[in-house]
RNA sequence: CGGGGCGUGGCGCAGCUUGGUAGCGCGUCUGAUUUGGGAUCAGAAGGCCGCAGGUUCAAAUCCUGUCGCCCCGACCA
């Protein structure tokens, strides 16, 4: 492809809506154009990208058994009525009426879909198991799109939809996605890191998320410093070791009341009144679905709402209005404590194993202290509820934990009976029984994926992409187009690069070397050969990998060799 | 939805407080000179200042409404 006839409009400056590095490139770069708010446009090399990604994930969902479908994006209320999602799901779905005021929606996913698909056609135990999978722009309203592609409100995604007899069935499922999940991300040349997960609103069992490290992720994970152990911190299992370095050794007295004028949080007690943190509780107020709860963590640590939305059995978990815990405990937020509390009382693992504890005393300006659980007070339970922090014990060897960040690229669930109950999609096994398909399905952001790869791979003048993704492997690079003896060598390399099958540009602009060499930098194209005067009288040329500094030169006649064998090299991993 | 901010040539911005016929940089087009890391000179095109009302002799500027976009929060692939 000749760049001055590729439609690749590259921008000097960042556009002001940006302000993710992702973004920014793949505007930069010309490879997206937003649309409207959530929404973007493909143009040619973003969509070769799109292209690339796609067909890894394709190719490791067919090595892994799955067969390949179209499912609608405008999907009838009535199937979403039927499992139960369509009053659950909320703001969130993109909903419509046709000329006859009959309701749809925009796919936000596509169970609804695949489970009565599968539960008409698929009658006997014979049939299964059974994968299917489509590749297609899903929709979900996001109440704030933001970080460009990263989070989307039409967005491309893979899911994997499996099928399977019974649990066993599904653990094997389950297994093949996982591999072919790690496979794809090595395919993909993407540093990740697959680690347990909440299933969230999707609901089931065991869940893992594929999360990409960058630092700019919005996803927290914590790992072992000497095992696999790798989670999400909103899973993150603390265990009660941890908790058991919270006891400390000191007695208990009686409890005492304090007067702590204007002390309202963890840190002016420890600084005012010299209660270091870990010997406070923290009482904070939800709402539970209309229902006010207390959780308690000590003073030191978070809560973990995900982890109370979850031992709750809720829907909707909200931070309690201050008028309303006032009203039913006689203070203000900064005051409150969890002795002689009326409302159902939820405290972490650690709260127990606390020698003495501060905390407020349900009248403004006043705190306890030598309160102890147990004692003084009860909880209605007592349960892993904080997030886990630097430091802890892992909860599967000696080690201990570590943070760092990722954008999570893929997600897989074992859904179980889900959704296979509530739209009563079943088989008949060997003894005619009827039996619910077990199923769990299985996601990748594909458009996400992409933005996560620009995340991990760029440096000051634009993306590296990695090998197996890049719009285009090579470029040719006339430093002087208009020199006919630069051009006819460049257009030779070019001719032969093509006969090797290689995906290569040549920069034909008429433009100085610094535009063309800036342009190639920022699009990120991985292999560039650049064709000068002075080299070319040895008859050699500079081949440049993006993604290192030095150039080397090699003999023209070699160039094109050099570069299919590098690509051969990088579509090596894990063919086969 | 709550809080904050912004809409002025393709992109980035100034002008608005104190109303007076719209400006800068980049990009684009023409020509010349250039040609190894975003060239130089000369010329040119391109904007009902988001939209709708209002105030005024006069509105990018003041007022009201409305739409859109971005950021922070609740949500998530």
């Amino acid at each position: 492809m000749r760049c001055s006839q590729l439609f690749y409009p590259t921008l000097r400056e960042v556009p002001s809506e940006a302000d993710v590095i992702s973004h920014q490139w793949l505007l930069r770069a010309g490879f997206i154009r937003k649309t409207t708010s959530g929404v973007y446009t493909y143009l040619p090399l973003g969509y070769r990208v799109i292209k690339k990604i796609t067909e890894i994930v394709r190719q490791e969902m067919d090595r892994a058994g799955g067969q390949e479908v179209m499912m609608p994006i405008v999907q009838p209320a009535e199937l979403w009525q039927e499992s139960g999602r369509w009053d659950v799901y909320g703001d969130e779905m993109f909903r419509l009426r046709d000329r006859h005021q009959r309701a749809y929606c925009l796919g936000p996913t596509h169970e609804e879909i695949i489970t009565t698909l599968v539960d008409a056609d698929v009658h006997s135990y014979r049939d299964l198991p059974l994968l299917l999978y489509q590749i297609q722009n899903k929709y979900r309203d996001e109440i704030r799109p933001r970080f460009g592609l990263m989070r989307g409100r039409e967005f491309i995604m893979k899911d994997l939809y499996s099928f399977d007899v019974d649990q066993e069935g599904l653990q094997v499922s389950y297994e093949k996605m996982r591999e072919a999940y790690n496979r794809i991300y090595q395919r993909l040349i993407l540093s990740y890191r697959m680690v347990e997960a909440d299933s969230g609103a999707i609901g089931g069992n065991a869940s893992h998320e594929f999360m990409v490290l960058a630092e700019t992720g919005e996803s927290e994970i914590v790992y072992c410093d000497s095992c696999e152990y790798a989670a999400n911190v909103e899973k993150a299992v603390c265990s009660p070791a941890a908790a058991g370095e919270a006891a400390g050794g000191r007695e208990c007295g009686e409890m005492v009341t304090i007067s702590t004028p204007g002390l309202r949080t963890i840190a002016d007690l420890a600084e005012h009144m010299g209660i270091p943190a870990e010997e406070q509780v923290k009482t904070l107020f939800y709402t539970a679905d209309q229902v006010l709860v207390a959780a308690l963590v000590r003073g030191d640590r978070e809560l973990n709402e995900i982890k109370l939305k979850n031992a709750l059995g809720c829907n909707e978990l909200l931070m309690a209005d201050e008028a309303l815990v006032r009203q039913q405990c006689g203070a203000g937020f900064g005051s409150l404590g969890p002795v002689g509390l009326k409302v159902p009382l939820y405290a972490d693992l650690e709260v127990p194993l606390m020698a003495k504890i501060s905390c407020g005393c349900n009248r403004d300006d006043y705190h306890y202290s030598q309160v102890k659980f147990g004692r003084d007070f009860e909880a209605t339970a007592v349960l892993d509820l904080r997030s886990a922090e630097v430091g802890d014990p892992c909860p599967h060897c000696e080690g201990h934990l570590l943070k760092m960040r990722g954008i999570e690229v893929g997600h897989i669930f074992q859904l179980g009976l889900k959704y296979s109950l509530a739209m009563g999609a079943a088989y008949l096994d060997k003894d005619g029984q009827q039996k619910p398909f077990v199923m769990g399905c299985y996601g990748i952001g594909v458009s996400r994926t992409m933005a996560a790869a620009v995340e991990q791979n760029h440096d000051q003048d634009g993306i590296i992409w990695p090998l197996p993704i890049a719009p285009y492997q090579a470029i040719v690079v006339p430093v002087n187009a208009n020199k006919a003896e630069q051009w006819e060598a460049a257009w030779r390399v070019y001719e032969q690069l093509k006969n090797l099958g290689v995906e290569v540009l040549i920069d034909d602009r008429d433009q100085r070397a610094g535009v063309k060499f800036k342009d190639a930098d920022l699009i990120g194209i991985p292999l560039r050969i650049t064709i000068g005067p002075k080299s070319l009288q040895e008859n050699q040329v500079e081949l440049k990998k993006r993604w290192e500094s030095e150039n080397r030169l090699i003999d023209i006649d070699q160039v094109a060799r050099e570069v299919a064998e590098i690509i051969k090299q990088a579509d090596q991993v894990l063919i086969g």
